[in-house]
DNA sequence: TTGAAAGCGCTAACAC
DNA sequence: GTGTTAGCGCTTTCAA
């Protein structure tokens, strides 16, 4: 079909090895026969033939970032700088969804892929500590989030507990006395996802303020729907709450729509906050306080990691934090 | 590294093509033999290498889904579609984004990617008819969207004309008398997005009302912010709209936030229509009425179109046109 | 600085 | 129903 080596080779009158050397610039090529091949490659419009280059190299160039959701904007905002990194690096990213599913992840996990990825950067969210360390498959892997923690794979996550603490400490300035908690997971053995709620409590505990299991609203996902239906739950309290943390962004818009629905006023009545700051929440009504971490950072570290593992790199697994800032805007009664 | 067939065909004792004949059932192949096979290929945990099977067949496996931007969530709940539909068929489907710029939709018209991938969908924004018409790419292609029409490819959307005719219908069957339409196309020489523009013209006109193109706000592109910008425009004529159709659901975000600064009730002084039916309008305050295109429909369609034509069927290009229908919501009178 | 040639793992044409 | 084998396009070792 398409325009091989050796097409060019015969072009331009040289070996198959030179050609190569050319295109790849491992061995140095006398300046006359670069033209001549350059000129070759040109002409006939050579690309080179990626499946055979996989094949002979062993690699595909090919690496996965699974996220539980592509419909999460915060995902798709990580995606796309992951996807642009990955290119710079001379790698394609292909997206994997794992809908937050537990088989979904383990297959993955297990090197479902291993032959068309030569790498995975997973954020977990069904999955717990030991299924990660049970894994046997010898593929890198680079895990991002909150998820998991502790185990011996290159991390990169924000410090969730500072960040959920920074939020709530940020709510209990404001005055507010009955802070409650949108989104919690649901209460089993996996460590998923509890750092959030550990940091809130950290923070209630230092303003001396009770920790009320009644505020801390389970949600079976980290929708807006779930959200929404958990604020909805929080309004019919005896004594409803007069801010909420909420696990996420999403779930923190969802609050929002259950409370405009309510003729609750917000701040007025109660302060909202959210963590990921997505575009969504600069734009609804009210705007969204949040605490942003930095996605360019986390996208990159993650794709940076993974090559350098993919490459050979063999240092100890290490746990990288990016930086994280609170952004107020009206939801917590900030009026520009 | 890995297992390959060879280790396999000794493993069980027999011939490589036997093996090959298990794994890919082309040929029959006696049953003790597959049994012995079979276990076998369990045993050692055989899957097969990608990259041989590709250079050997000339094809990957993989097709690409090439939209302006991953973090709008009408392409985001797109891709979640076609991620889906492509599995199915026995494909991977892998994102590119052109961030709606011309050369990076050249790029990939004129085959960029020929040897990685067997296939293209591309959602075109920047580009015209005739950059389409004057590709030399043997690749196959699908198009979707309202970018480009009339050429000589398969093509996937909704009527255009007709979606923002019914939206624009039903302001005006709201006893509205100023609409405008926010995130009109720089007007230059391209077909590109034009037609939701027409659809809103005729139902003017339809409805004995003037086409104002004061009314008509232009945008450079068709995020949220462009659609806040259009609106703070629009509030300063000296009649002002009292209701307002905007590109899509993302503009039309946009503009409820300039609504809502301004303090302008909506939907009592103005009414707000999109375009989309993104997850974020059923939570905006106030929710947004929108035209729902049957994303599912369009997802499916683009990728089976595709891998019919990479497997050979060469029937004459067509157009398919999914369906769409319009869900009236707060932004537009409606309180539930 | 350049060339010859082996071989990555697989599929498919051909032979039995 | 099963086996043998050529060769997809490339990188890389070895030799010149």
């Amino acid at each position: 079909m398409g325009v091989s080596l050796k097409d060019i080779a015969e072009r331009a009158g040289v070996s198959l090895a030179t050609v190569s050397n050319v295109v790849n610039g491992y061995r140095p090529v006398g300046e006359s026969t670069r033209q001549r091949v350059q000129q070759a490659i040109d002409e006939l419009g050579y690309t080179p033939n990626l499946s055979a280059r996989h094949l002979r190299r062993g690699r595909t160039g090919l690496i996965a970032l699974a996220i539980p959701e592509l419909t999460n904007p915060y995902f798709a905002e990580l995606a796309d700088v992951a996807i642009r990194e990955a290119a710079g690096l001379g790698y394609t990213l292909l997206m994997e969804n794992t809908a937050g599913e537990r088989t979904e992840e383990l297959t993955l996990l297990d090197g479902a892929q291993r032959h068309i990825i030569d790498g995975l950067i997973l954020s977990p969210v069904a999955i717990g500590r030991n299924e990660v360390l049970g894994r046997r498959a010898q593929l890198p892997l680079v895990l991002i989030g909150e998820g998991v923690y502790d185990v011996p794979y290159d991390h990169i996550a924000i410090d969730n507990v500072a960040a959920s603490r920074t939020a709530t400490a940020h709510l209990v300035a404001l005055g507010r006395r009955r802070i409650a908690f949108v989104g919690a997971p649901p209460w089993d053995d996996r460590q998923s996802a509890h750092l959030r709620i550990r940091g809130y409590r950290e923070a209630l505990v230092e303003a001396g303020m009770p920790f009320d299991l009644r505020l801390v609203a389970p949600t079976a996902q980290f929708g807006r729907t779930d959200g929404e239906r958990a604020m909805r739950h929080l309004l019919t309290l005896d004594e409803p709450p007069d801010a909420v943390l909420a696990y996420n962004d999403l779930t923190a818009i969802g609050a929002l729509r259950a409370l405009a629905r309510a003729g609750v006023r917000v701040p007025d009545d109660v302060a909202v906050a959210g963590i990921d700051d997505i575009e969504e929440g600069r734009f609804s009504n009210p705007t969204l306080t949040t605490i942003a971490p930095d996605k360019r950072e986390i996208g990159r570290l993650a794709v940076r990691r993974l090559v350098a593992r993919i490459e050979g790199d063999a240092r100890p697994p290490a746990h990288e934090q990016p930086t994280f800032r609170l952004v107020e805007r009206e939801s917590s009664g900030s009026t520009r």
